[in-house]
DNA sequence: GTCTATACGAAGATAGAC
DNA sequence: GTCTATCTTCGTATAGAC
């Protein structure tokens, strides 16, 4: 039954998968949805064009599965602080917001870099940075007081879309190779001022 | 000689040329460079998608002439106050980015849009938008004191791109009807951080 | 000068050979 | 199951008719 020479067929299948995601993530989050085509996905894997066709579908269905989040680890935000001390709480919203601006290049992040890269110009991917940035508003908006609380979030949400666009997809020459925590000190008053609370 | 019927056959093409290069910025602007074809803006403009090209040779020249700024008039900074006066220098460069905000809608600002669609997907919109930005950068850059004023400079550049693209590009609910004044009312503290002066 | 017709290439998707 | 070959569509660009 079982064949001794390794590598069961469901195995190598989804390696082969992984490779074509892998291939097609880093080539979208490049040049963009329109750009970026089957054939190019499929070099870069190593595989056969229809291959790529047989597996997924559609380029639409691709471009889901290279895009949707690996949402699983680090997304709690477990109970934060004294629900009575807004303050910390606002604190709190401002470094989360600072620690997603790395996203460390490559990783994890390759699947957020391609939605952003199309964000613009794909109805698809327009959608799922609605999505992506409405819930990011939700988080932000909770620790916030007062009445214009979501559009205080949204706007802060905002800010660190622009410098990551401005960073990571447009590669500015003045941020080029400015460290994050510079970045993060810099842009921390400027988040600050935008919860409303008292800048202290 | 001259002919009774008017419409000059220069004036006329002025015309159609100007009919064709609208309906190419709305189109740029509405849905970038990749999805705008040729065919499409030629329906809009009610005219041939051959007399497209014979106009401007390409639908690259054509995006180009689109986009190009307009850049005649209000782009003159004309001589700051007091250049002893720091810290009113900074208020000023503050108060002129949140000016560039609303860009009113239409009007002028189409082309503007149609750089911004297209520049994380199309090479010429990214080397345009690039140089967009780093003449802003420029001149926020020479009112800001201290070492890292560039740097300064271009995150406050990016904190209104980000502002802009959410709300005239991804057009989130969140800003949706939200009046210009109230924008600027809550992104000036934010701003003013950034410029590393006194906030005052 | 303006438009009809078409050439040319590329991309997504499909059917059938191996 | 994997790949070759092809089909259809579409977009840019060109050539020739009116």
């Amino acid at each position: 039954m079982g064949e001794e020479t390794a590598l069961p067929r469901a195995e190598r299948r989804r390696r082969t998968e992984a490779r074509i995601l892998d291939a097609a993530r880093s080539l979208f989050a490049d040049m963009g949805y329109e750009r970026a085509t089957i054939r190019a996905v499929a070099k870069a894997a190593e595989v056969d064009p229809a291959l790529v066709m047989q597996y997924f579908g559609s380029k639409q269905e691709l471009f889901q599965r290279a895009v949707e989040v690996t949402s699983a680890p680090g997304g709690g935000q477990a109970g934060g602080p004294d629900p009575g001390d807004a303050q910390a709480a606002v604190e709190e919203v401002v470094e989360r917001l600072l620690g997603s601006l790395p996203m460390k290049l490559g990783e994890l992040s390759q699947s957020r870099l391609a939605m952003l890269r199309s964000m613009l110009t794909h109805p698809e991917a327009a959608v799922s940075a609605r999505r992506a940035l409405g819930e990011q508003i939700d988080r932000v908006a909770e620790a916030l007081p007062g009445e214009d609380a979501r559009l205080r979030a949204a706007l802060m949400t905002l800010v660190l879309l622009g410098v990551t666009v401005g960073h990571q997809l447009l590669e500015l020459d003045e941020l080029r190779d400015v460290p994050e925590e510079e970045i993060a000190r810099l842009l921390r008053p400027s988040l600050r001022a935008l919860t409303g609370q008292d800048p202290r």
